[in-house]
RNA sequence: UGAGUGAGCCGGGCAGUUGCGGGUUUCAUUUUGAAACGUGAGGAAAGUCCGAGCUUCAUACAGCAGGGUAACGGUUAACGACCGCCGAGGGCGACCUUAGGGAAAGUGCAACAGAAAUAAACCGCCGCAUUUUUGCGGUAAGGAUGGAAAGGCGAGGUAAGAGCUCACCGGCGCACAGGAGACUGUGCGGCCAUGUAAACCCUACCCGAAGCAACACCGAUAGGAUAUGAUACGUCAGCUGGGCGAAAACCGACGGGUGGCUUGAGCCUCGGAGCAAUCCGCGGCCUAGAUAGAUAAUUGCCUUAAAAGACAGAACUCGGCUUACAGGCUCACUCAUUUU
RNA sequence: CCGGGUGUGGCGCAGCUUGGUAGCGCGCUUGACUGGGGGUCAAGAGGCCGCAGGUUCAAGUCCUGUCACUCGGA
């Protein structure tokens, strides 16, 4: 499996935000947006709206376990840096369910086939 | 059987597959990659309310200001924590609560009500004078107010009264006895003291400051300074004093890297000392260390009525306190009822 | 990690230092002036002062704990 690299600086999240397409179901939002680095990134965005840290924590692993998932199934059309942001619904849910809202979304992006 | 009090504990377990962080070993190797083994959140990790270790600032200053604590004895590295005990208050009881020094060092405050609030005469009572209505004097027993009215209550006493005198009770002082001490008990004296110090204050004791984004080293980048002054600058935070450091290739800056980073006032078993907190000894064990931040998905079995369902995520490390918490377990004790 | 601030009628704020009566503006209700509206005037309702405990005769105010929001520094 290839890696990938975390989207570190604001600077990254915010050109993501207002320049990269964005797709939102009730399970995750998703931006996406290409970059020249090279190799694909990726960043996720708890907030503080979505809890406690434990409940933080659980978005951000059940997201990162989807997008591993996701990642080995499709190949990606370029260098892109996704953002994926967590909603309040997101720590009730499996696995298995993110995945597919993240499929769904990632082909309206145009991100996949 | 019911009601209750106190103390302690658990916070599902075992095994498998895929995937992730750190470590060790081996192999390849410039960076790094692969395999195997082993390991990977809590009782509160939380709040950051106290106390320490550690590091730096003068090898670790002084005074003032400021802050904290407050019966007594002990435990501890230390504490405002803990244990024991005394006093006070509450409960039928097991037991619980308690910032609990000083109000005769001084200052302030005590609204409204009430005659009067820390010194007092409105009504009343008594005596004397008198134009019969008032004046002067004595008096805190009685009256209404108030949280509080100048020790309480009874007897004697008196013109009327008053600790003025006496008995009992309460408070204070002294002596003796007991105790490690706070204090308790007994006897004697004498009646002077309203409350408030979580009001200022006084007394005793304690406190230098900042915090792992500290700090040390490496590195790249752009910049400042341009000369010998005991001045700028830096430095123990507030004020004053006094001192120290530093200089010609140096200074501070920095979204970088490495260390700091986990063996420690550590955990477990057994024995001993102590009412207890805790301490001592023998033996055994190594148990997260990330740096945008690692625990997810799923299967089977066991315990169970049912495997779910609470609160919640280490960030330098410890000791406490406080707060949140589904469901449950153990021990000791008290009261009530019934039976023997 | 360290250190501040705020919480009071529906909304925005005083009052806390020096403890005894909780007030101001906007809004709300009723009435009057007007043919009606707006506006003005008059009257009124609406608060256990974030929560819990303590000190005190008495606490919005003092003390302790706690919850929420918010600001600053390294």
């Amino acid at each position: 499996m290839q890696k990938y690299l975390s989207l570190t600086e604001n600077t990254d999240f915010q050109r993501a935000y207002h320049r990269g397409k964005s797709c939102a179901r009730p399970a995750l939002v998703v931006y996406s947006n290409k970059n020249r680095v090279g190799v694909c990134r990726v960043g996720i965005t708890t907030s503080k709206k979505i809890g406690n840290a434990v409940e933080r924590n659980r978005s951000r692993r059940v997201i990162r376990a989807a997008f591993r998932a996701v990642s080995e199934e499709y190949t990606f059309k370029g260098n892109l840096d996704f953002v994926f942001v967590a909603r309040s619904k997101t720590k009730y849910l499996k696995t298995e369910k993110v995945r597919l809202a993240m499929v769904e979304c990632l082909r309206e992006v145009g991100a996949i086939e």
